[in-house]
DNA sequence: TTGTAGGCGTTATCAT
DNA sequence: ATGATAACGCCTACAA
């Protein structure tokens, strides 16, 4: 057994007391830059401890200090939907600003047979946590509901039906889909088609929303059969584009909105097995700004959204909430960014004329 | 400061043994599940205790026990290469198997300016893991020669250019892609080319070799240009196989192995791109099994692999390591799972040939 | 400016 | 079978 001490126990401020010859209580302030210690004391202090590898154990001094320092996480519980590509990058960011406060960073998984709130009520209970982050934020969402009459400081990845006395962030997932409505009718398309996803999630529902709206609003048509709920993924996508492209010709959509990149991808492949071709007879739009949109061939058109960003900037406010708890809820609405190419162009584009974005 | 009980104080072992006229000794023996405490006594402490919502405060059990339950991870540090599709699955698993055995799973990132070794020490020297499982393993990598002399447990999922006195937890990659190439000579290529990817991290390495090995053994042609690495991405595949499309039909492969799923849905859309039948003209085979490589059209021919179970099995390993601190290492060696769909065929097989997989 | 002493909540070792 | 008592490592009045 190895340790950074050359040898024995390891290093304590009782042990650096002993090796300079000082008070435990003077050695704890001189290390914690209390100012009644001589300058001199301080720099012998910390160079000491510097040199025999002294760390302070965070056990003891969060029991003494009453504080917690660490931000739970519970992950998203759909182990059918694989590898959502924005936890890995909203983790990071996430871990990147509590790091850089000293704070730290708790993941939970939910195990068979308990559900989410149990976990949370876990972590909170046993004080391992000070505050939490969650994300995938359904409509109606427990963990908020559980969250919101506990006391514990949280932030929210999204928003719930009610969010009005909570800390949150999101997308501005409905003006997103607005936007992009917008952008698909200035390009002359009128038979907008809608591939949503689970209406039970809010960002879904938020899109599909702004989809409805701007549809009204914009005089778009809606077809019988143009709004399909429940795509979740690329393969679910498939066959509800096969399903869009069995409509008769006259009545069939030019556009493709699609609740994510994935999706998207999905409608896209379905349209290419057809025989027709994406942004020519059908022009398609996702959401999120995945990589593999550049190189799906066309290009797809996109919404971006920074997760990372995202993940730090929720690591803000919770760090806000949980060192000045009387801070009031702050609720953070971000734009997504239309990134047009190569899938989306004016109804009845021949060949020649494509896009050429990437 | 808000609490989660509903007023006053934390509920402990104090207040526990107050309220019951016992003392704080038995209280904790008769939670704890001691034999020496009489079964009346153990029901009623453990009766209140549920009663009352008493939950023991983590801080205080480890500065006691001297024990910390708590597995560190520190997130790749790959900003660019965005969403890794496991990284979210590994960690579902681990820390699905840590809470299985309530120990905790801190998660942490890399700021800009350190690098992984110093966050792993601060991690281990502060004592706030007792073990690490790290992810994502270059050949020679720093994390696992500090973690080596540090006498910290820890399961490396991968393994490095020199893994004999460790535990890791690894895919067979080379016999992967020595099956890849036994499958399509069987089904009678010769001229096979390889999308390889960053060849300092050992996963992309270990296939690289695989296939060289197979070619040289059964008799494959690795023409000029048929051996691209660093492609790590769908965009970066996509160039590299218009590269391969460029050689002349005679001397162009009939297949292409790559190094992941993401590189072969970027080689699909440049073979798609250039007008020529994935499946038909060229096959494509991947490594992953990403849900998506089931979307693609055709769809795509791939090398299996359960993060999620590589996660689970991570944290078995890890738990026995730190709970028998004598155990040996362990090393555990899966073998992925040839999934044959669409996007392979015999060389020269016509459109009505195509295979059905899905 | 420094030392002393008590406490944070839990566990473990003695007695009883 | 239970009750004292002393750790665990650190922080923080208060005293000197």
């Amino acid at each position: 057994m190895s340790r950074s001490t050359p040898r024995n126990e390891t290093m304590s401020i009782a042990r650096l007391a002993r090796h300079l010859g000082l008070s435990e209580g003077t050695i704890s302030r001189a290390l914690n830059n209390y100012p009644d210690i001589a300058e001199k004391t301080r720099e012998r202090v910390q160079k000491a401890a510097r040199e025999l590898g002294y760390r302070p154990s965070s056990s003891a001094r969060r029991l003494a200090r009453g504080v917690i320092e660490t931000i739970g996480f519970v992950l998203p519980t759909c182990r059918t939907q694989h590898s959502d590509p924005f936890l890995a990058e909203i983790l990071n960011g996430l871990a990147t600003e509590l790091a850089l406060h000293d704070w730290d960073l708790l993941v939970s998984a939910v195990p068979d047979g308990q559900n989410e709130v149990d976990v949370i009520d876990r972590l909170v209970g046993s004080c391992k946590v000070g505050g939490f982050v969650i994300a995938r934020t359904r409509r109606h969402d427990a963990r908020v509901d559980y969250l919101r009459q506990s006391g514990v400081p949280f932030v929210v990845q999204g928003r719930t039906d009610d969010p009005s006395d909570y800390s949150w962030l999101d997308i501005d997932n409905e003006q997103a889909f607005i936007d992009a409505v917008s952008y698909l009718r200035r390009l002359g398309h009128v038979k907008i088609a809608c591939l949503s996803g689970d209406p039970t999630m809010n960002f879904a529902w938020q899109r599909r929303s702004g989809y409805l709206h701007a549809m009204a609003q914009q005089g778009g048509h809606i077809g019988v059969g143009y709004l399909i709920d429940g795509i979740t993924d690329a393969v679910s996508a498939k066959d509800a584009t096969n399903r869009l492209l069995s409509i008769t010709e006259n009545d069939r959509p030019t556009a493709l909105l699609c609740v994510t990149d994935a999706v998207a991808i999905g409608a896209m492949q379905a349209i290419n097995g057809a025989g027709l071709g994406v942004g020519r007879d059908i022009s398609v739009m996702g959401f999120d700004g995945l990589p593999i949109g550049q190189a799906v061939h066309p290009a797809l058109t996109t919404l971006h959204q920074d997760s990372y960003e995202i993940g730090r900037e929720a690591g803000r406010m919770v760090l806000g909430l949980c060192t000045d708890p009387s801070s009031l809820p702050k609720q953070t609405l971000w734009q997504a960014k239309l990134t047009p190419r190569a899938s989306v162009n004016p109804p009845g584009t021949s060949p020649a004329q494509h896009n050429q974005g990437g």
